[in-house]
DNA sequence: ATTAGCACTCATAATAATCGAGTGCTAATA
DNA sequence: TATTAGCACTCGATTATTATGAGTGCTAAT
């Protein structure tokens, strides 16, 4: 008989094969077909349940480890896994997930590093955290400080309390007292602005425009050479050694997809950042990760929002064989927790 | 015979133990008396050796795995090595070693990470930096600024260029305009002193004095804060993946010394902090260490200075069988480097 | 003090034997 | 036609068995 790879599995089919890798999920070891029916009480033989796993095996969604070894859910089956519980899984529900605790607890700088920590606590992985694109972040305040020699330092600080600094080399020596009223001027006429914008307009306009201060041009010159090049956006990974628990990780090859996370931070970066344009959770399992140097690895991540538009992303990296039904919303919940309390300070 | 375990080695023993040492560090592997005579061209029989290293493991610089295995050092075996090599190390040897190297491609702030990554790079173990005791460093400036309610951010940039941040609550609201002189009043008051001369006798010196700044109380008040609770010293730790891809610390429970480690890294805060009153390089080789989840584990560390005054601490950590030879060069000139850049910019 | 000689030890590796949870297939059954 | 019982077969994991060889300690000779 001829099968079709991408027939839609039938009622029973889709429940089995979702128990499967339930139960494989959880202990970890190939499911086999006498001892599963018998734990999930099926009124099924385990014949009947080889007949289907067999059927399930030739439809991409299971696979042998070895012949005659119990199944184990591949990619395809893990991503059918997945989408039925986000299928299932109500985005909308309020979450009593005060986002005052985040707001507590966190020392505004510190929250990415806090919020990734959290992450990995509660899930038992690694946590991961891209701090929101530095563009996109409105500027409320700006000091310039005279350093050694002709070297300033550019402090801003953002609304949601982020603190940027850069160092900029000019060609001539100013005086602190010129520096201060250069910062007056660049917090009176970019604050409110975000990086993005200024660099896009506001500076543009300024130059133009006639102004009363006449360290106007100074004043410029130091905020765009700071602002010039994009400060990237930081990443941080917390909980690695949650993954060092976890037999199937350090088991030898699978290791060293574990190294390469850590020393690639950009890696990661990279999966993040491609997922700023969408909103809510996104899953990718094993190879959708795109990165053949990273096996057996999955990410639950979502993004954050300021305001409407996503600005950050966070998650939860670990083995394909995760939890997801219980990553799914803590991941959901807590990409929501930072986007209310980023809006909220924002405003 | 009487065995006295602290007898003092002859040469010959001297050196055949340091060459033990040496192979042992080399290879990894129990060192047995044929092949090592054999290797090492030494004009003695094995079986001399093999009375040699009998006395050796009497004397408890060495032990055998198991009986009728090679030799292998023990603690007291690795000190006598490492102090070997203290002793013939010269400490002053002008290291060509470049601070400007340091300076030019390190942002202020990202010093201590930086630090701590190149030493792990160089060691392929992990490098481990403490920065500097925040009490210990000198302000330069102090800028308040007003947050939501009547919070207020105080930022303090310190000579070496730290940006220090901390929030406080105040009883009640500030004007943006007060904080401004205030931020001009504790500048010109506090800059040039160290936090620890600040607490101790500034505040005090102040608050008493007559000042024609009428804002003198309520930015005290607002410094004494900020001030108040220590900051800690930051701990950084890197490279934790090298350690990973040494067998011996992967495997079964010594991993576990590895994961205590990165969870706990007050412990490692602890140990450095310890040093804070000495100078130079010290090595603490397994139990040395002092605490019992830790084994198998050896750390090279030094204090760096700013000034004559010793502030922070930095080293190396990974397994005891290390090659001290190497490090021990690298940990010693990484403190001298990080205390000349300090002490330059602190001028 | 050193060394040759020898019996002994024991981790490691290789080989074989057993076990059991699993399979696929066929023929009987509802 | 879908399900099931029965059965021979597979193969990873576990345990037992047997070399192998680099190492030791000890004794007696040099």
């Amino acid at each position: 008989m001829e099968q079709n790879k991408d027939r839609i599995l039938n009622d029973r089919e889709s429940a089995i094969l979702n128990a499967i890798i339930y139960e494989y999920i959880v202990t970890g070891k190939p499911v086999g077909s006498r001892s599963f029916v018998q734990k999930y009480s099926f009124s099924l033989s385990p014949a009947t349940m080889r007949n289907i796993m067999y059927d399930l095996e030739k439809l991409d969604y299971l696979m042998q480890p070895h012949t005659s070894s119990g199944r184990v859910p591949t990619d395809k089956g893990y991503r059918y896994y997945v989408d039925s519980l986000l299928s299932s899984y109500d985005f909308n529900t309020e979450h009593h997930f005060d986002e005052k605790v985040l707001a507590r607890e966190l020392q505004l700088d510190k929250i990415f590093d806090s919020v990734a920590k959290m992450l990995s606590t509660v899930s038992s992985y690694a946590g991961i955290m891209l701090s929101p694109r530095p563009d996109f972040t409105v500027l409320k305040f700006i000091e310039l400080i005279q350093l050694e020699n002709s070297e300033v330092l550019m402090i801003s600080i953002t609304r949601t309390g982020m603190i940027l600094t850069k160092k900029v080399t000019l060609s001539e020596r100013v005086t602190q007292d010129d520096l201060f009223l250069c910062s007056r001027f660049l917090t009176t006429e970019l604050g409110g602005y975000s990086i993005e914008e200024i660099k896009d307009t506001i500076f543009l306009k300024l130059r133009t425009e006639k102004s009363s201060n006449d360290r106007k041009d100074v004043a410029l010159d130091i905020a765009q050479l700071a602002l010039n090049e994009s400060n990237d956006s930081a990443i941080s990974i917390e909980g690695i050694e949650n993954l060092l628990r976890i037999p199937e990780m350090v088991e030898a090859d699978r290791l060293n997809s574990l190294l390469n996370i850590i020393e690639e931070k950009n890696i990661l970066r990279g999966l993040l950042e491609s997922q700023l344009n969408s909103e809510g959770v996104r899953i990718l399992i094993g190879d959708e990760i795109g990165n053949p140097s990273i096996t057996g690895c999955s990410i639950v991540s979502s993004s954050y929002k300021i305001g409407n538009r996503p600005v950050g992303a966070l998650g939860v990296f670990g083995p394909t064989r995760m939890d997801y039904e219980k990553i799914l919303p803590l991941v959901d919940y807590t990409g929501k927790a930072v986007s209310g309390l980023l809006t909220k300070l924002s405003k």
